[in-house]
RNA sequence: GCCGGCGUAGCUCAAUGGUAGAGCAACCGCCUUGUAAGUGGUAGGUUAUCGGUUCGAUUCCGAUCGUCGGCUCCA
């Protein structure tokens, strides 16, 4: 558990949401007096409740529920607080069939109130608010004149599991915010208007950098011109990074025969998200979910000394796996998709500089994307594993060391990582300080040795080596998609699949305007020119919208003075300068990737 | 996959149990313009698909596909 989340739980607003769930479940209550109440607690930004009802909730009654609030917050009632017996505890709630679930769980001491697994037996306790009594460890507020009335909305309802368990019933979650003051409410709803202006899927289309199709199928991205040069931008410097930092660049096939995936393990522990094999020739093949496996076998494809190590294999992988229809999301989560891979081997002496300096590159590739705040995540040994308990604990300790000498803010998931090894997973967060999962650094002690990987040492003999997977951006598609709301859809010019739009004002400048177009396009600069007809302020919204960083306006002085009048984005208006001038300050603003 | 919502022109959205309409975009003109929409016209739809109810369905019902909000899972 992490102590952001602890001191949010002690926190005056934490108890202002929880207590605003218990009031919303009051008011669903009276609209429906045989409604089951499940479980209610705050979350980050706020709350929800679950409940089973005779029938499904409208946006109407959202509102109505809404309203009620306010009106029992303003009865200023207490909250009091009462330990009972569980025989108590299962009389006050004989009509609850999901409360009695929760009281059995707290009996028997396995199971805290919201249901979660817990090793201390706690007190069962009930909150009473007006007309409304809760099973609930609390806290809450002492009474409901402190929550505030202007604070609070309802956002939406929608289905989940029973215990999160989608083998139980489905209930309906009404989702609420609440803060302190209308203010705060007031600043989170533009937080929430201002995602959805960003949203990627939205400025997808308008700014026409990708697109899904029914025939194509679901969860497969196109990229269009405009996306596919920003990609190919994140590419380029991708490999000029990986080069420079020797790795070494390799291409693997799509597909590859069963028998590799049974070496590999993943027909045993991921075949769930594998599609089914293709025939060819009697033989077996898969469509690759993962790039290790290929990897693995350019590192047997010789014999490897000790004087090889370290060996960095990166690529641009192109993966799939089975993704249920319900979980697909824009860019974010599809079920083809190219990953920034690569696999270290290195000696245990060097395990500790190979960690240092993955994450150090890893938290450099970021920063070049405009991405600044970093929260790592270590996830160490979990129950289930393979690989000695040495081995764990050497790994964990180095991931850990270099966090702590990087000076990275890190949160330790006690038993979170994979069965095959620790990892750290690095979180970003972006110009709306919403957080982003991107890298991540893996250790691997299963691959190597299910493929028998190793390499000679000084003294002659065969060694195991390390391995490590790492993904820094992540896939290409999600890392755009982050981008593309990072940034609002206004790429840095480096990365702008356009970036200059030239503005002839009167069919006199077109010459002239394409004349200075084929100049900026001979240094490397995406010009276009927009000859239509329009006029010059119509020109200038339409470069706007589409978000162009620099526009030129042409017109009879330019051409005289054989000038340009820059405009940017921003609506900053430097004015006329030279032609060489405005490549020189575009060619420098990229190259400072501004 | 599950629960719920939605699917009308390229986009954003109207309308109706009785043969669908606007704005923007597109196309063709006119205008030749100084920092976020000049103007006239033309074209564009088997109302996602399939089936059912009905004299008649785009509207009501069912299924399928897609999509949105969540749950679960994840790069």
């Amino acid at each position: 558990m992490s102590t952001k989340q602890e001191e949010y739980e002690k926190s005056q607003l934490y108890r202002i949401r929880h207590s605003a769930a218990h009031v919303m479940a009051e008011a669903v209550l009276e609209m429906f007096p045989d409604g089951q109440v499940a479980i209610g607690p705050a979350i980050e930004d706020g709350f929800y409740y679950d409940f089973d009802l005779p029938r499904t909730l409208t946006p109407d009654d959202l509102e109505t529920i809404e309203n009620r609030m306010k009106e029992l917050i303003k009865n200023k009632a207490d909250f009091t607080c009462e330990e009972i017996s569980a025989s108590d505890a299962k009389k006050l709630f004989h009509d609850q069939t999901y409360k009695l679930e929760l009281i059995e769980g707290l009996e028997s001491g396995k199971l805290d109130d919201d249901g979660n697994p817990t090793d201390e037996k706690v007190p069962i306790t009930i909150y009473k608010s007006g007309n409304f009594v809760d099973l609930c460890r609390g806290p809450h507020v002492k009474n409901t004149s402190q929550i505030n009335p202007h604070a609070i909305k309802l956002l939406n309802v929608a289905g989940a599991y029973w215990r999160g368990d989608e083998h139980r019933p489905m209930l309906q979650r009404i989702y609420g915010t609440a803060w302190e003051s209308k203010d705060e409410l007031k600043e989170y709803l533009w937080k929430l208007e201002e995602a959805r202006k960003r949203d990627h899927r939205k400025l997808g289309r308008e700014l026409d950098l990708y697109s899904t199709n029914d025939e194509v199928g679901q969860g497969l991205i196109l990229w269009h011109p405009n996306g596919g040069m920003v990609r190919h931008q994140i590419e380029r410097y991708w490999d000029d990074q990986h080069i420079a930092n020797d790795y070494d660049l390799v291409y693997t096939p799509h597909i590859g025969k069963a028998s590799l995936w049974e070496t590999s393990g993943h027909l045993g522990f991921y075949k769930e998200n594998m599609y089914s094999p293709i025939e060819i020739e009697d033989q077996e093949y898969y469509i690759k979910p993962m790039n290790c496996p290929f990897h693995l076998h350019i590192y047997k494809s010789q014999l490897r000394s000790y004087r090889d190590l370290p060996l960095r294999f990166a690529e641009k992988g192109t993966v799939y796996r089975y993704e249920r229809s319900g979980v697909l999301h824009g860019l974010m989560r599809v079920r083809g998709f190219t990953q920034d891979d690569a696999h270290h081997f290195c000696r245990p002496d060097q395990m500790a500089e190979e960690v240092d300096f993955t994450l150090d590159f890893s938290i450099n590739m970021l920063r070049a994307f405009g991405f600044n705040d970093f929260q790592a995540y270590l996830s160490t040994m979990p129950e289930k594993r393979v690989g000695d308990e040495q081995m764990w604990q050497d790994a964990e300790a180095a991931l850990e060391d270099t966090l702590k000498r990087m000076g990275v803010p890190y949160e330790v998931d006690e038993g979170g990582g994979a069965f095959y090894g620790p990892k750290i997973d690095l979180k970003v967060r972006d110009a709306l300080g919403r957080e982003w999962q991107l890298s991540t650094i893996q250790f691997d002690f299963n691959e190597p040795e299910r493929f028998d990987l190793t390499y000679i040492g000084e003294d002659g003999k065969e060694h195991r080596p390390y391995m490590v997977h790492r993904a820094l951006l992540g896939s290409m598609e999600r890392f755009f998609g982050v981008l593309i709301e990072h940034y609002g859809g206004a790429f840095p010019a480096w990365l702008s699949p356009k970036q200059v739009m030239m503005i002839p004002i009167a069919d006199r400048h077109n010459d002239y305007a394409h004349e200075v177009a084929n100049k900026l396009k001979e240094v490397g600069l995406r010009v276009t020119v927009d000859d239509s007809s329009d006029r010059m302020n119509a020109k200038i919204r339409n470069a706007q919208k589409q978000k162009y960083p620099y526009m030129l306006v042409i017109g009879d002085r330019e051409m005289e003075d054989s000038q340009v009048a820059l405009r940017r984005r921003s609506g900053e208006n430097p004015g006329a300068m030279s032609v060489d001038a405005f490549i020189a300050l575009a060619l420098d603003e990229i190259e400072r990737k501004i």
